[in-house]
DNA sequence: CCCAGGATTGACT
DNA sequence: GTCAATCCTGGGA
């Protein structure tokens, strides 16, 4: 049976644990997503992660509390969602096996197959509707949901993606050969 | 103040 | 496989 996540202490310790146990687990946004099936952490003492420099204007919500988004823009043009775990640690949302409300996300994504729904970062911001706005917003509730899923999905484990400090971190999660991943796993 | 460089995507060869 | 789009950030001068 599935619950709606209602615990923000859930978010509030390392980055790595929450990235794997969000994996199948649903995410939506005003209704719209579908289950989480690839994830990445970003710690605070990481050279690749946003927060690693200290606070600034763009990065203050993952200097914030646990729980809440912290959404950027990336090359100028796409968004990035990230829920804040503990203090200066995230985990970046990397795709979704979309599920819920299907029809708007396609409608989004101007009629993309399925399968390029919600496979990456940016895709799956456009899909469910995440902008800048979303930023510092809670993740616990109206207009996000994440409800829990007993099920423990067969995890892979990869560097992450388009990176380049710290590039052999394996701190990239998946649910191993979902069609919906942003790009296969190596093993 | 300046400007190199992105936690990406989609179009094209 | 290669590459441009697009614009904001923030480190360094």
């Amino acid at each position: 049976m599935t619950t709606v996540l209602r615990d923000r202490d859930f978010f509030n310790r390392p980055a790595e644990s929450v990235a794997r146990d969000l994996l199948g687990m649903t995410l939506l946004f005003r209704g719209a997503g579908g289950v989480i099936v690839e994830t990445e952490a970003y710690h605070r003492h990481d050279p690749a992660s946003h927060s690693y420099r200290g606070r600034t204007p763009r990065n203050g919500a993952m200097f914030g509390p646990a729980g809440r988004a912290y959404v950027y823009r990336s090359y100028g043009m796409h968004w990035c969602l990230n829920v804040v775990c503990e203090p200066a640690s995230a985990v970046l949302i990397r795709a979704l096996a979309p599920t819920e409300k299907l029809d708007a996300m396609r409608e989004r994504r101007g009629g993309l197959p399925d399968r390029l729904l919600c496979a990456g970062p940016g895709r799956l911001t456009e899909a469910l509707g995440v902008t800048g706005a979303e930023d510092g917003t809670e993740m616990i509730g109206f207009p996000f949901e994440i409800r829990t899923s007993p099920a423990r999905p067969d995890m892979a484990i990869g560097p992450r993606i388009g990176i380049t400090k710290a590039a052999e971190e394996l701190l990239r999660f998946g649910v191993r050969n979902s069609p919906y991943l942003s790009k296969p796993f190596r093993s």
